[in-house]
DNA sequence: CTAATAGTGTCTATTAGACAGTATGTT
DNA sequence: AACATACTGTCTAATAGACACTATTAG
């Protein structure tokens, strides 16, 4: 143990000044930030809506090791840190915004992640609308637009900037008895750094599950906005179309209508919305 | 940077040969285990069913910090062991079990959470079918009966091992764009150690949840159950009563009938079922 | 027979899914 | 007028909730 004949110590204040932290062989802790927005594109036609698609902020790394690889922007955890701290700080370096979404989503562990040394990485998912960002991205970080296609063996992320188009290929592995229903593993990944692209897919299967129960969403979207585009959103996020009757149904109560229009697109003006919140 | 002037370096190879893996502070990891079970009591009226609870395993700590009080079981995460290795090693020599249910649940990572040095800590639910343990529990381990009341602003646990009786309280606050919709505060605590009393709600809030969107609940039963005491473990983990036709239409397709009976109970036997799985 | 649980039939209420229709702006 | 989307009415299918009933054992 740390202190040699614990025993003897007759109060806890006595036993914690004898403690030496160093008896224990210590690591680092790093936080990546899976951080995910919705992007659009503006469609050609002037009458049609513009095309939304999801997108996630990624990084080009300039040192070693995975030296012109993408990967999640993140860092090193302080030792006087909060570990929640760590993200909102690096988020504010990178992307100078500040209360944002914020979620904890998993702890990644493996001893070999890293070539450099043994880390441990908790990861969170943060959520923004792209729209408050004035492009003050620093250093080479760019948005890469998501498009996963995912059956039961296997899950493809595409992921396009633009400029640069590639895939990331993982399977899926049934765990028994153990920790999550699947296991991934990545069999295709030539420009993702350390294990991002399970961070990735993970959070896009978290913010798809807690779409369907929770307000999540409302978190990528501007103050104001139509009932059509919150609709894209979860489009995109849910990966299938739904029912315009079926959508203003549930999303009814969750809403506010307000006195502003969309106008000037070409079809029928359309009524904007605010979050109401829960209940 | 850990290493001075990356530039120089012409391939990671020859980067990583000159790491210096100490250059950033470095803290310690733990993992603790919430293992969760459900208990019977036997009812003095031969004719009655058991009735269930829940029951989690705790651990007399018999050393500075919080020495005399109860904690999960848990331990240090070592150098060269991998993330989740370290629970399964911790709850083999506490209760000798090997392959059981475990997920991860939370990283909790408070600078002053342990007051003897910094120290995270990712802390995962194992399930179990407590009587497939044979009493071999190591050091003062003992299963406890937990009973939580909560509503909008509070949660209050109650643990009962038979002699000791204690309460938890904790508050709720509501979390505006940060991680989770609460954060829970701990205003009642004489007996549970660390910030353990979160991990504890926590863990029956995931489990709650999950049981009922997933088969998460066949890792607590035995091989062979009744439809009855299924529907009990249910009715523990909800929290509340459940219609026996309901119930029994939702389960139908994840369970097998078998040719065993249920009998001598002083009342009409009862078929057991298997898991089948899903779908 | 009685106490107690096992197990089923069926009605009703609620929610989700589908489709077709009407409304209203810009060019 | 034509296009494109906004928005609504209503039918139907699927699911969940409720209640009442029958079945079967040990003592």
């Amino acid at each position: 143990m740390a202190v040699k004949d614990e025993k003897v110590f007759k109060s806890e204040k006595e036993f914690l000044a004898a403690y030496d932290p160093n008896a224990f062989e210590r690591l680092s802790i790093t936080t990546d930030i899976l951080l995910l927005s919705v992007s659009s594109t503006i469609s050609d036609n002037y009458r049609k809506n513009d095309k939304k698609s999801m997108s996630v902020l990624l990084v080009k790394r300039d040192s070693y090791p995975f030296k012109g690889k993408w990967c999640l922007p993140g860092g090193f955890v302080g030792y006087n840190e909060e570990l929640e701290e760590a993200p909102k700080r690096i988020l504010k370096s990178e992307t100078n915004l500040t209360n944002i979404y914020l979620e904890q989503l998993y702890t990644y562990g493996n001893v070999k992640r890293d070539p450099r040394m043994r880390v441990i990485s908790t990861a969170y998912m943060a959520l923004v609308d792209k729209n408050i960002l004035k492009d003050d991205l620093k250093d080479e970080a760019m948005w890469f637009d998501i498009t996963m296609l995912e059956d039961d063996e296997q899950a493809i992320i595409n992921l396009d900037n633009g400029v640069i188009n590639f895939n990331v290929k993982l399977e899926k592995k049934l765990k028994e008895k153990t920790t999550e229903l699947y296991d991934y593993k990545i069999v295709e990944n030539k420009n993702l750094a350390f294990d991002h692209a399970k961070v990735l897919l993970n959070g896009i299967t978290r913010l798809r599950n807690k779409a369907n129960y929770t307000d999540i969403v409302f978190n990528m979207m501007p103050e104001y906005f139509t009932l059509g585009e919150l609709q894209q959103v979860y489009e995109v996020i849910l990966n299938k179309k739904l029912l315009d009757p079926a959508f203003r149904r549930i999303i009814e109560p969750k809403v506010e209508k307000t006195s502003k229009m969309r106008t000037g697109e070409g079809h029928r003006p359309s009524v904007l919305f605010k979050y109401k919140g829960n209940k």
